[in-house]
DNA sequence: CGTTACATGTAATTAGTTACATGATTGT
DNA sequence: ACAATCATGTAACTAATTACATGTAACG
């Protein structure tokens, strides 16, 4: 159901798109949030047409079809942003690698999470880079889309930096001890 | 492939386990890192056995199967830990949810990220009551397993809880103005 | 004329959820 | 006897990835 919360929602932000249009949405814009291939955006846009959700205006180069939410798609996506529940299942490789964490030797953890922090380092300046340089350089229909996001996706990236740069520190210390 | 590396984790953590005791596991341990239903368990475990992953040593009542990590599931779940790609897919209803508040009316999005700040304080109450009750309560083999995880999780539910209450904040602040 | 980007699709496979199905043991 | 818990499985379906397949327009 997300994907099609996704695709509303993208329409919602950006106006009508073509299903490449919003590829590269999904790409360059909430890949923190979502990604989806091609594969999946273009079957999901011909059942939602399908269902009424968006209107299709087949028109444009190369057999383009551009996509455009109507009302019902409308209600659709506001509907679960109120009702649905809060608590779905989450799943996520770090959380995982941090509970692995002591499969490993002492050394090969710290190397491992330094190594880490150094993804995530480079992650934050490349948000905090599109954060400086944001304003009216997107497409949005209402400047506040992607504001909240990208908030919330670099305040996420700074705790796994930290988090992997102050448990490499404490697993150092403890193993010193030994 | 993560299913595998977490049921090979849990069999590491834990030592030798049915199915139905990882599926418990599963609920009681890593949820905020990954979780799976017996449904997808059980043909996991017998599919890994048949690769030689992990032992079967069937004997118990009521049918129970024992299963063991053996040379060769250590080596698969060290290598996954070594070698894999930092940065695979990443999906969040949380962060979509985050994308697409401006698609509401201020005060309704105010009063869903209020809603959103309860839960998470409900869910970090819970975190630090683990963290707190912790010590030998637990089935883990080395007491660190399960420790940095928790960690991460409380932090990250500490930074869901302040989104959510500052972004409120500054909604009703912005709008306010209007 | 060739390459890159635009543009849309389908097929095969893997991952995950929900529902169905069955039976044994333990505790009251 | 009854209920709860233990214990394992399969079937049907939905979600997602990877690979296959095709063709057009724009740029140099």
């Amino acid at each position: 159901m997300s994907l099609r919360i996704a695709l509303l929602g993208l329409l919602t932000a950006a106006g009508p798109s073509s299903g490449y249009d919003l590829t590269k949405l999904f790409e360059s814009s909430i890949s923190n949030a979502w990604q989806a291939r091609h594969s999946q955006i273009y079957p999901e846009l011909n059942k939602m047409a399908a269902e009424g959700l968006v209107t299709v205006e087949e028109a444009g180069p190369r057999g383009r079809k551009s996509y455009a939410i109507t009302k019902e798609g409308s209600a659709e996506l506001r509907a679960w942003m109120l009702d649905e529940q809060p608590e779905r299942p989450h799943r996520s490789e770090g959380a995982l690698r941090a509970f692995l964490l002591p499969t490993l030797e002492p050394h090969e953890a710290v190397a491992l999470l330094r190594e880490q922090a150094k993804t995530h380092a480079a992650k934050l300046a490349q948000l905090e880079g599109i954060r400086a340089r944001r304003a009216e350089s997107s497409a949005w229909r209402k400047p506040a889309f992607g504001r909240y996001a990208l908030d919330l996706g670099i305040r996420q990236t700074r705790l796994m930096l930290d988090w992997a740069e102050e448990t490499a520190a404490e697993i150092e210390r403890s193993a010193g001890q030994d």
